[in-house]
This record gives structure tokens, C-alpha cells and sequence, in this order.
RNA sequence: GCCCAGGUAGCUCAGUUGGUAGAGCACGUGACUGAAAAUCACGGUGUCGGCGGUUCGAUUCCGUCCCUGGGCA
């Protein structure tokens, strides 16, 4: 059995996925992007050491902001620590945000192998309209497929055929590694009310301005890392860089971070409310101290009758 | 009180030599197979400050009032 509690950034599932391991020792297990990182504590929104200590946590910033981590290095890292926690006689919790990553580590993902990171690089370094013009030569059927402007799957799309030498759609045709075949699931999918799920992500952002937010971007700053890096582009970080420089003043960062994070969990609502199995529970209710209590009752039933 | 400059989308602003208006951001809808807190697609949401006047027709011209900013007293 494993316990999965989905939602939306500041959608509090965080809190519930807690109450959940302590009132049926459970082990949670990070499924958002962004909080597998070290750096990236406070931006991240990680659960605090008080948290950590409430509960056994797994996953959570356990890589390097110097590295890049993919759907598929976490979901395989999950696979193992799932098998880890059932091996204690424990339940996981997943708890996160990710959706890609869910649905990589349910039901697997194209066996790619590694590309070669000179590969890479070159093309990374591109603008797209060059990557798409080489992707027409070498693969015209995705070049047609993809936007010749998404930067991201047209340069997944042109290293995956020069570093393999098959197109992406021959791999994609067979998915791998996924254990929603093996594993009996109890998911919930938090999807709070629009207006007060902003004014969370709002006052979210506003208070790791004043919780040390600002020290973390400047010590991340600090190790001279590639912009491009995914802990570089964590939503904040962006933001109280270019203040830190000058580049704008302190009430339009603040915006712009409250923005981004609004915009977030606006593609995250999208994501789960479409690309999860559509008979898959959802709460629509804002969580707090009177609504996770039942939650976490009704949560512990489905685990027990799976 | 007088003089200037403004008042157009949620915000910052263009613009219309008179034919009811458009950019960026915000916002909305959606896509998503190894960077996914990423990347991308589509959508203009509006008493053009109020009230009069001129005109076939006013957001545009005129008058007046209100509001904001600056200056002079």
C-alpha cells in the first residue's frame, strides 16, 4: 500500500501528508521537483526540521543544486525507497506537486538512455530556431509535432535522436519502470478554491521573503552555478536575483514572485485535474485545523481497506 | 485660489487628423514522456473620469464639474 496526497503549491498538503504518517506511521516520501534540492530549503517550501522530526521524511533535499535531477532519476529513486519503507513495515506517503514525476514513478517512462552530455551542451546552447531546423533534418516528424518555439521538447527531441539515433517517438512507444502494477494505492488530489488558493500562494511567498529566503538565493548565488540549472530557476530565485542586483525594486519582485507562484499552482491545477486518473478522489475544500483530522480518518480507511 | 500635466483593460501605458480602441504584465482556458517550480499554445476581459454641447456619429472637438501629480501663491 502506498499513500499518495497530490496538490497544488501552498494547498496545505504538507500539513496533511504529517498527520497522515503520525497517525498511521507513515514515511513521506518528496514528490515535487524542486524540493529534492539542498539549496533550496526556505524557496521550496521543505518541511523544517521540527516537521522532519514529527515524522520519517524521505527524498527531501537530497541532491546537490549543482545537479540537475529528471522525472525519471526520481521516480527510479523512489521506487528504491518505497521498497525501503514497505521492507521497515511502513507506509509511504507520497506528497508533492510534480505530477510529471507521479506519473513517471506509476506508470514508467520511455527507457532513453543516457544522452551524451557534449550532446547536450551544444544544444542547449542553440536558440531554438536552429534546434528546430536540425530537428526537421534529423527527425522531421517531431519538428513537425512540437511548437518550433518550446524550447524544452525541441531540444529533448533533437538530443535524444543525435545522441541515440532513433526518434523520441520509437522510445516513447514503450513505457518502463512504472509500479502502479505492483502496489495498491490510496490517492487523494487536493484541489482548494481558486481565490484562496492565490491569497495562500501570496502570503507563501511574502513570508519566505522574511523568513531567510533572501539569504538563500545569496548563498546559492554564491557558488557560481549555471543559471540554467533547475535550482537556479526554482520560482524566487529568478526574482530576488535580479533585485539583489538592482535590476528592480523590492515591491516588484515581491509581485513578480507572488506571480509566479499564482501561475504555478494555476498549471499544477491543470495538470492534476487532467492527467491523473479521472477516478481518482479529490478534495475541494481548503485544508485547516478542522478538515484534516477527517481527512486523515478517511485517508487511513481506504489505506486499511485498500 | 491660479497655472501646468494627466484621468483609456486588474496594473503600467499607446492610440484614435471624429466612424465605440491595443500592447506588455496580470488574469482565463488548455497542452505536457528524462530541466516539469520547466516549456509552450490560445483568449482582450473596457460606461476611453462624470454631466452637458457641437455633429449623421464624440473616447477624440468645446464647456463644466470631479479626481491625481507638479508648480506658483
Amino acid at each position: 500500500m502506498v499513500a499518495l496526497i497530490a496538490g497544488p503549491t501552498a494547498s496545505g498538503k504538507s500539513a496533511l501528508a504529517l498527520a497522515l504518517a503520525e497517525a498511521a506511521g507513515g514515511t513521506l516520501v518528496n514528490a515535487d521537483a524542486s524540493q529534492v534540492y539542498h539549496d533550496l530549503r526556505i524557496l521550496s517550501a521543505r518541511p523544517s526540521a521540527e516537521e522532519e522530526a514529527r515524522a520519517p521524511h524521505r527524498l527531501f533535499g537530497y541532491i546537490d543544486g549543482a545537479e540537475a535531477c529528471s522525472a525519471a532519476r526520481w521516480a527510479a529513486d523512489a521506487r528504491a525507497t518505497i521498497a525501503e519503507i514497505h521492507a521497515e513495515g511502513r507506509l509511504p506517503i507520497l506528497v508533492g506537486g510534480t505530477g510529471l514525476y507521479l506519473k513517471t514513478l506509476l506508470d514508467g517512462i520511455a527507457p532513453v538512455p543516457e544522452i551524451d552530455p557534449a550532446i547536450r551542451a551544444e544544444i542547449r546552447a542553440l536558440p531554438v530556431a536552429e534546434t528546430h531546423a536540425a530537428l526537421a533534418l534529423l527527425d522531421p516528424e517531431a519538428a513537425r509535432r512540437l511548437n518550433p518555439a518550446d524550447t524544452t521538447r525541441v531540444a529533448r527531441a533533437l538530443e535524444v535522436v543525435r545522441s541515440t539515433g532513433r526518434p523520441l517517438a520509437a522510445w516513447q512507444a514503450k513505457r518502463s519502470g512504472g509500479i502502479a502494477e505492483d502496489v495498491r494505492l490510496a490517492p487523494l488530489i487536493l484541489l482548494p478554491p481558486r481565490d484562496r488558493l492565490y491569497a495562500a500562494c501570496d502570503t507563501r511567498f511574502t513570508a519566505m521573503l522574511e523568513g531567510g529566503a533572501i539569504e538563500e538565493v545569496e548563498a546559492l548565488l554564491a557558488r557560481g552555478l549555471d543559471p540554467a540549472l533547475p535550482a537556479m530557476r526554482a520560482i524566487g530565485v529568478p526574482e530576488i536575483t535580479g533585485w539583489l542586483r538592482g535590476e528592480q525594486d523590492r515591491d516588484t519582485m515581491l509581485a513578480a514572485g507572488q506571480a509566479a507562484t499564482r501561475r504555478y499552482a494555476k498549471r499544477q491545477y491543470t495538470w492534476l485535474a487532467h492527467q491523473l486518473p479521472p477516478y481518482w478522489p479529490c478534495e475541494p475544500t481548503q485544508l485547516n485545523h478542522e478538515t484534516i483530522p477527517h481527512l486523515v480518518t478517511k485517508l487511513q480507511y481506504w489505506v486499511l481497506t485498500g
